[in-house]
RNA sequence: GUGGCUGUGGCGAAGUGGUUAACGCACCGGAUUGUGGCUCCGGCACUCGUGGGUUCAAGUCCCAUCAGCCACCCCA
């Protein structure tokens, strides 16, 4: 259909682009004051970095990705995520070199190849943070209080943070072993995801949605009991910082994020205003993922937010201005040979004042004009410029709201409203 | 990728096989000659997502396709 954007993405229209600079100036300034500055890798990369980076078991390698062949015989995807190319950045520009910790964020366009559904688009938007070189559980914790903050910043309500502990590969295979042990003779109950999950990704199989694979895992062993010391240090050490910090959070040990290079610390955030796609962002640690990617060893950790959810929980919550932004200070009217002229000559007199102006285009009826100007632009003051005015030098100025008018010089105009939309201004401010 | 529901003008929404496709909002115009927000009047769908088919006759039935919504999987 030529007509309509492709499946799954969709226009940002006027109405609603206002509601993204918003967001998009308390991004930059959040970062700005937690120290982030902000990177921009191209939204396609070589295939190879999501492959080895997010992992060839996921769902969104193995389903979810837009790949293509361009016409030079490259493998290409477009980015589903935000983390795997600032890590390729990193390398190629040796980043690392420098100062370390490498705090970067980012903001733009994911693509995943999903059937959509509310709050999931194959075009959506992330916010997104990054540190690079240092492993301590500040770091971790100010990672995951940014994202609250920011979230607190934008008046979100009802929102709730899970956190957990995935380990890392020193006790990852003990629990996994356990784990197996634990579900072994329950295993023919299970869902058919969960039976494959058993020997590829057992972890999985504890967040599963399935009322029976719940019960079934309700006792399990979770990672959290199977870390070794340094993990749950790590992890003790999060929790404190979080409670100093005075950010709440909920221990989920079933959390398991979806994407392979996770280790430590994971969380996600949820808002239960949105429909099923309930979580709004989430993140955690990878400590190994830039060696994945051909580097030395430079741990990381970071977060990826959904705007699209944020938008989704703003909007629910009623955070979004509704109000039509096409207020205009001043409409000029026009009537009559050689009007529109000096009308467009004084609209640009007034607008290099900062003054908000509009004028007619169409040589509408003056009705027509007065009608827009008060229902469209509910514009204070309405300039009528009328032959019979210019001939005498004069314009009419009609105060909208009293209903009241008077004839004055063309030359005062600029000065006499530029003072009436002054002490309009000052009244509003009180 | 799987399932359910839906698809009529800019938006909302009637219409359940039969002459010219209600209505509301929005938009545009008019109600004597240059004056608004209220009221009144008028205009605005050669056409019912698209393509086939059934029928004397289809927006109304069937099939396909595309899209939207919701859910599953998974995730933002």
């Amino acid at each position: 259909m030529l007509t309509s954007a492709p499946r799954g993405t969709k226009d940002i229209l006027p109405s609603q682009t206002r509601h993204w600079h918003l967001i998009e100036q308390v991004i930059a300034q959040l970062c700005q004051e937690y120290g982030y500055e902000e990177i921009r890798t191209p939204i396609f990369e070589h295939s190879e970095v999501f492959h080895r980076g997010v992992g060839d078991s996921t769902d969104i390698v193995q389903k979810e990705t837009y790949d293509f062949t361009d016409r030079g015989g490259r493998e290409l995807t477009l980015r589903p995520e935000g983390t795997a190319p600032t890590v390729r950045a990193l390398l190629e520009h040796k980043l690392y070199a420098g100062p370390q910790p490498v705090k970067v964020y980012y903001q733009g366009p994911m693509f995943r190849f999903g059937r959509p559904q509310k709050g999931r688009l194959r075009q959506f938007h992330q916010f997104g943070i990054e540190v690079f070189g240092a492993t301590t559980a500040q770091v971790d914790a100010e990672v995951i209080a940014m994202a609250m903050d920011f979230y607190r910043r934008l008046g979100l309500k009802d929102i709730e943070l899970l956190l957990n502990s995935i380990g890392c590969p020193q006790c990852r295979p003990g629990h996994r072993e356990a784990l197996q042990q634990f579900l072994e003779p329950q295993k023919e109950e299970m869902c058919q995801d969960c039976k494959s999950r058993f020997d590829k990704n057992p972890m999985r199989i504890l967040d599963c949605k399935e009322e029976k694979c719940q019960k079934l895992s309700h006792d399990a062993p979770t990672t959290v009991g199977y870390l070794c010391d340094d993990c749950n240090n790590h992890f003790t050490e999060v929790k404190e910082l979080l409670d100093a910090a005075g950010v709440e959070f909920t221990l989920d040990e079933r959390l398991v994020r979806g994407l392979d290079y996770y280790t430590r610390t994971a969380f996600e955030i949820i808002s239960k205003d949105i429909g099923a796609q309930s979580s709004i962002g989430g993140g955690g640690r990878y400590d190994h993922l830039v060696e994945k990617l051909g580097g030395p060893p430079v741990p990381g950790m970071g977060f990826g937010l959904g705007l699209e959810r944020l938008l989704l929980t703003m909007e629910e919550q009623g955070l979004l201005e509704t109000e039509k932004a096409e207020k205009r200070h001043i409409f000029i009217a026009s009537i009559g040979e050689g009007t529109k002229t000096v009308a467009f000559g004084l609209m640009q007199t007034l607008r290099r004042q900062g003054l908000f102006v509009e004028m007619d285009y169409q040589d509408r009826s003056l009705k027509a004009q007065l009608k827009t100007a008060s229902n469209r632009f509910q514009a204070p003051y309405v300039l009528i410029v009328g032959e019979g005015e210019l001939e005498k030098g004069e314009v009419t100025l009609r105060a909208m709201n009293k209903g009241t008018q008077e004839n004055i010089p063309l030359y005062e105009a600029p000065e006499r409203l530029y003072a009436l939309i002054q002490e309009d201004r000052d009244r509003e401010k009180g």
